[in-house]
DNA sequence: GAGTAAACTGCGAACGATTTGCAGTAAGTG
DNA sequence: CACTTACTGCAAATCGTTCGCAGTTTACTC
């Protein structure tokens, strides 16, 4: 189902800010900075405006259609997807890679037997160094 | 060791803010939000000043005396702790939670021999519904 | 204790990412 | 094409956090 589909079945409108934040969330494949999307958009078409790119963001993660983070300082956001995920991020690049990690579920069998906890997400997080920032020492 | 002699053995000056900061988290011993901090601070002196808290959060984390996490839209400190616990946050409470799995270090090595990424720290959050929340249904 | 240099603080102004109010624009419907 | 109203661009507002600076405290020496 294409972007069009989801909003329309939804009764939202189909516009161009929309389409332009999706498509760029969705050819990155990997967590883009509100100011990095909106000099993406900007690629397509200088006029949408941050607002607009703000409120395509909170529409779409509304919907599920895409998963906050908070790195650092700011917000960064991707398309959504499974949480049995590891977020490694780079300290030196800033960049972060997915490493899929079958044994994240476990960790959460583990919380939900052991304890009186009732777990609904995991998030997984590792800082370390990547494979070209070390070799580009 | 106090924090005290911590500063001093650094050449870090022992003030009154400093002090307070730490004891309030030191006593609280879970996630505060700097207005959390704050007030706590101001219950013992109200002349402390939000910058000079902030400054020494500031202080703390460099030297790797507290620990600043994003919870939603704000940071969070508590006193720093074994990277190998995992944070359960509630998410009606808000509150979080420690809890304690040797696993964690498993996730870390797994990722450190598959991949070509070298892991500094982990970072395991879970959300859901804590006892005390789900029992007061 | 008094004197000193430098570190630290309070204050208020600045910052910067995100949000909001509003008047105008354009998407969907018939 | 005409009409309704959701959506947008703009600019101003928000709010947690940071910063510059003048005044205060700390730690150190005598």
């Amino acid at each position: 189902m294409s972007i069009d589909e989801v909003l329309r079945a939804q009764d939202f409108r189909v516009t161009r800010a929309r389409t332009l934040v999706w498509q760029v969330l969705d050819e990155a494949q990997s967590h883009l900075s509100a100011a990095d999307i909106l000099q993406r958009v900007h690629d397509h078409d200088e006029s949408i405006n941050s607002s607009s790119v703000y409120r395509a963001l909170s529409l779409f993660s509304e919907l599920e259609l895409v998963r906050e983070t908070r790195q650092g300082e700011l917000s960064t956001w991707e398309p959504a997807h499974d949480d049995a995920v590891i977020h490694l991020r780079c300290e030196l690049c800033d960049t972060t890679i997915h490493f899929d990690a079958p044994t994240v579920n476990n960790l959460r069998k583990q919380v939900g037997n052991i304890t009186n906890f009732t777990p609904t997400s995991i998030d997984v997080r590792i800082s370390g160094v990547c494979q070209s920032c070390s070799s580009a020492t």
